[in-house]
DNA sequence: GATGAATGAGATTTCATTCAT
DNA sequence: TATGAATGAAATCTCATTCAT
């Protein structure tokens, strides 16, 4: 499931697969003080995007992102200590993107469970899609890099409390299963959404769009034995 | 859902997520022709999981793994071209290991679907929690390389089909919800176990036995709407 | 022994280890012409030698240097060329102080060379004391920088020269050991000294101060064969 | 003063400014197994020597060492670590050398203590000559690296110690001046002879053998107020 | 005068792979 | 078969100095 930017303060229960934000400030540097500074910056970092989703983390080298962005190997330097500190700009700069939903993706009824997750879930895969590289990138990085890796793990459990909240909300609404663990439903139904658009649209076993959000919203509705309209 | 080695013709449908084998002989050479030859082979093979587990893939560097196997560096090129083929290696030795459930794993009642699942689970997670280091080396190297990412994607699709079958003979039987995708469905929801096991035994958020097997195997029956005893 | 700065004009032989003033001038540019001027070549100044002395000389890079100045690397190069030109305007502030000796330590009996000696030695070693961390800075730069070394070559030289004359004096008064070639004696005895102070106060082997003075005035009285009062 | 090799149980009183070892070993790897490992090694520490002598320390590139030494530049690392780890191993080399005297430097008389120091200082004077780059060498990076500052530090205690007990010893016999403090004074004359040795032949400053002999030796004598034939 | 971003030559270091012994 | 020294391409990172603003 996915992402909804709905901020009203719902009464109605928001089972949600909404990214949380990722930890990143802490790897970056101050912003530069000068407009030049500024460009430049956002020009290597525009760079390192590019020349990362082209030949993955591990093969892109420093010299490639300055060229890419038409400035000297010195000039990385200025702005960032390693590839590391460059990668946490890329996706601190792509963050925005990835958070953003398209529109439309607001369930008109916040009342109707099923509703919400189905609206959630598509949400979820078309964002998941449109940064499929990105998202690749970002598996590949926390497989490599520790920091990335843990980043990677508070972000879902971020996710994992939010989604067992909503659960247990249900429950205590007599809306789902109350013989679910609401936290570990959470992170598994989350996960399972989660794989399924990784291997859509990053392994390359794409399956359409409505196809993958009727299956996992239908199976989020059955796992947890919400109140079905039909 | 996990392995099974029941190799019974099962008559009862076996949702399962038991690992197809992974399709490793292209990678690898001819076994040496002489005694001594295996034996140092092996002590090759046997060093660099050591050194794999250790130090990651990444980071392990063929003079440790000759270090450790207490030979030299030319000899590791008397039996592999480089470091993914020891890799190959090492996962074609640990095949067996991870394929082989502990005892008893197989469901008394091979009537009762939701057994069936459950004994199935309970075997996944229990050999993901033995061959953890294993499981989070495949993910890294998968992630790094070609060749093993394909490999990943393949057994991946063979377990969807089995499983999707299996799915698809349980709605025959009226069993299991007609309106779910089998074959989408066995995707999301063996995906939802591997996901579980990866950040319980992986990543770290580890969680007891039983609550995995029990939310994940409560999962399953609800979502696909399996008959339950209860 | 060590600087005096005792100006009166001295009947009595000046045998002396005061530190002749190093030949900075041709390295140094114009002062500027503002008080703005100045001022940030002040501060470039102080702040080089704070620098110089946390860091050593080889380590301190420019912009340490004008970032503990509170200004931008570009002004560095409106008063300076280099690392060896702010060094020499770092001395260049320093000397003063250097030359200068505490209070009172000129002998009040400038007749008896003994006490002559040891005013010097003492006033020496006190100023090295006080100085230790650049003297060992221009130790160091000595042995990088050739303009530097020679720069020491040449304070060595004058100090030889000025004690030969008063150690061949004193021989003429039939008051030093005749047999001693007075140009090397004083080269030698003044480098005991220097020595002395050096592992004392540099390279951390300190001694009180009573004793560094006794012991090396007793050894130039007795190595000269100067009269003594007992 | 300087080395003297006569390892004869001496009853005389050695006063000695013979150089201590230095406490290389720590820095060192083990020696290579194979006889062509030893000879490319040796290539590269002579190699290595030319270079720091005629380049210096700082400017010397590990480039410049294996281009010398006719090898590639990954050779330099089958045996050192870097430049440091080298340099440790061409004093390492140098130290046979460096500690051997000449010939015909033992004093014949064993019981003139004048006789000894001035043995002594001859032999240190002549190995200083002979190995005058080195030192020079040992200065500068000694000025540089703080390993070798304090390499040089234990040199320079050990030798202390060594000639303060031989002062020590030499006033129990009632042949040296009783007043001064005998390690003091040993450190004090001890860096008078080396400092003369550094102007003369590392500084340029250069003096006739015998009058630096002579000098030196007179300087001692008279210091310690030994018992003189004339 | 002051600023600070941009430059880029050049040094160090790694390690898979080869090959003579 | 086994050895391990030799190779060298390739990548990262530094920092004095310049110069447009």
């Amino acid at each position: 499931m996915a992402q909804r930017t709905s901020t009203k303060t719902a009464t109605a229960t928001q089972v949600t697969t909404e990214m949380p934000r990722l930890a990143l400030p802490e790897l970056l540097r101050e912003p530069p003080p000068t407009a030049r500074g500024v460009r430049t910056r956002l020009a290597l970092v525009h760079a390192a995007r590019r020349v990362f989703e082209r030949d993955g983390y591990l093969d892109a080298r420093l010299t490639d992102i300055t060229a890419e962005a038409k400035c000297s190997t010195g000039t990385f330097y200025t702005y960032f200590d390693n590839k590391e500190q460059i990668f946490a700009a890329v996706l601190e700069e792509a963050q925005e993107e990835m958070l953003h939903p398209g529109v439309s993706h607001v369930a008109e009824d916040d009342d109707d469970p099923v509703a919400v997750v189905e609206a959630s879930n598509r949400a979820y895969f078309e964002s998941y899609k449109r940064n499929a590289k990105l998202m690749s990138l970002l598996e590949q990085v926390a497989n490599i890099d520790a920091r990335f890796r843990e980043m990677r793990r508070l972000r879902g459990l971020a996710f994992a409390e939010r989604n067992g909240r909503a659960i247990a909300d249900l429950q205590a609404r007599g809306l789902a299963d109350p013989s679910l663990d609401p936290y570990m439903a959470a992170r598994a139904l989350s996960g399972m959404v989660g794989r399924l658009a990784y291997s859509s649209y990053v392994m390359g076993d794409e399956q359409p769009l409505d196809a993958l959000v009727e299956t996992s919203t239908r199976l989020w509705a059955n796992a947890l034995r919400l109140p079905q309209p039909d």
